[in-house]
DNA sequence: CGGTTTTGACCCGCGC
DNA sequence: GCGCGGGTCAAAACCG
């Protein structure tokens, strides 16, 4: 029976990796077409490639979506929904995957297992999610309403950068300042400032290890829209998350992904899960890469954003990003002219590591073993959640969807030790 | 003048 | 029950 079930959990898996790869490999093919393209045209031409790009991101972008209910639909009709639903594979090949509460629909795969999302370390998180805020929750939870389950899902980060905020696109304001223990930097905490009773917020702090890493911790959806640079921002890192989700995902323990995944280099270097946390955390750390470091190097003019992302100025779509007062400053961003380089930069990255997707998927399915029927997907997820009504996407079948996200960027990893 | 930042205090959850 | 740490509040200061 259990084999039964593990093998149904298998095929689970291999189909859902099977369409993040496709989903990869398209990235990188409208990466590296956009990249050509803008190189001969401009940056419009760019937009539309990145545009191809986000769409094929989008499924995972579901993760951060801005709008509450657009956010997460896709594995919904599964069944279980409520609370925690969880997949493992075997104790070192651990694919858990764990709902917890912010997400009710997240994943539904497989009945009684969990999906953990990993956390890295902590460096910001923590708590953040607490959702005390007694007052501000409570009053205002208009929108919160609708996250409520989900507000604790939270995205992270990590960018290299001198610049004390990264924009995202949106407006922040800092309300609080505090010093963490264990880290010599203050840890700030801002609130989108876009809406009203927008519930994003977000919490910077620089790595303890390397104060030029910068890790944004967002938490929350927005419930107006974003602006451009916002969206492609957030696509980004759904993207990131997705993929990560997809074949990095940490086990319990908190090991590192590169632990396991040892040929996933980028894939790992880039992005974690962790559940470790009250609240999942997906942490994109954009410090490992190949060319992170050219990534995240902010231009001189720009106080701003070191990260890659930028360069999908559609991809951003989620809810957080933004420091406080760059934010809607990075008109360049929201138009997408910025991008030239921040797309090349992307491409760079990924395309730099042709076998990534190999790597991925060769990752995954050894961690989830051999396949057994592949065309079998009974999962309802498969495509069509990645459309879903455009809406979101379906993120990957165990990985949860966070809506709100928190992300965190960084220059390195710091929180990616493995130990 | 309006909005944002600063900063000390308060509240709350958690571990001992 | 107490202390610790994290997150938020809110008044004052600051800035454009």
């Amino acid at each position: 029976m259990e084999l039964e079930k593990l093998n149904e959990e298998n095929r689970r898996l291999r189909s859902m990796l099977d369409q993040i790869t496709k989903n990869y490999n398209e990235l990188q093919g409208q990466l590296l077409m956009a990249l050509q393209k803008q190189a001969h045209r401009n940056q419009q031409d760019q937009k539309d490639a990145v545009n191809g790009m986000a769409s094929t991101i989008m499924s995972v972008q579901q993760f951060m979506d801005p709008r509450p209910s657009a956010a997460l639909d896709v594995n919904e009709p599964s069944g279980s929904d409520d609370k925690t639903q969880e997949l493992s594979a075997s104790p070192e090949n651990t694919i858990e995957i764990v709902s917890k509460e912010y997400d009710h629909r997240m994943v539904q795969n497989m009945p009684g297992k969990q999906v953990s999302i990993e956390d890295g370390t902590d460096q910001t998180s923590q708590s953040w999610g607490s959702l005390k805020s007694p007052k501000i929750d409570q009053s205002k939870n208009e929108d919160q309403v609708s996250e409520g389950p989900f507000r604790k899902a939270r995205v992270s980060v990590r960018a290299r950068s001198e610049a004390p905020l990264i924009s995202d696109g949106c407006q922040w304001r800092k309300y609080g300042q505090k010093m963490a223990k264990g880290n010599p930097c203050p840890r700030a905490y801002y609130r989108c400032t876009m809406a009203v009773g927008c519930p994003v917020r977000k919490q910077v702090q620089r790595c303890a290890d390397d104060k030029s890493i910068l890790i944004t911790t967002y938490e929350g959806n927005h419930n107006h829209p974003l602006p451009p640079a916002a969206t492609a921002m957030a696509n980004t890192t759904s993207a990131a998350a997705a993929m990560l989700l997809s074949g990095s995902t940490k086990s319990k323990d908190g090991l590192p992904t590169s632990a396991y995944y040892p040929s996933l280099p980028y894939a790992s270097s880039m992005a974690t899960l962790s559940a470790s946390a009250p609240f999942p955390t997906i942490t994109l750390d954009l410090t490992q890469g190949p060319n992170a470091v050219q990534l995240l190097r902010p231009p001189p003019s720009a106080a701003s954003f070191p990260l890659p992302l930028h360069g999908y100025p559609q991809l951003l779509g989620n809810p957080m990003f933004g420091p406080p007062k760059l934010s809607t400053a990075s008109p360049a961003m929201q138009l997408g002219q910025r991008p030239a380089s921040m797309v090349e930069t992307v491409t760079a990255a990924i395309a730099s590591d042709p076998n990534f997707t190999a790597a991925l998927a060769a990752a995954i399915s050894t961690i989830m073993g051999p396949p057994r029927n592949q065309g079998n997907s009974s999962n309802n997820n498969d495509e069509n959640n990645n459309s879903s009504n455009g809406v979101g996407a379906p993120a990957l079948p165990g990985s949860p969807q966070i809506q709100q996200s928190c992300t965190t960027f960084s220059s390195k990893a710091c929180t990616n030790k493995p130990g």
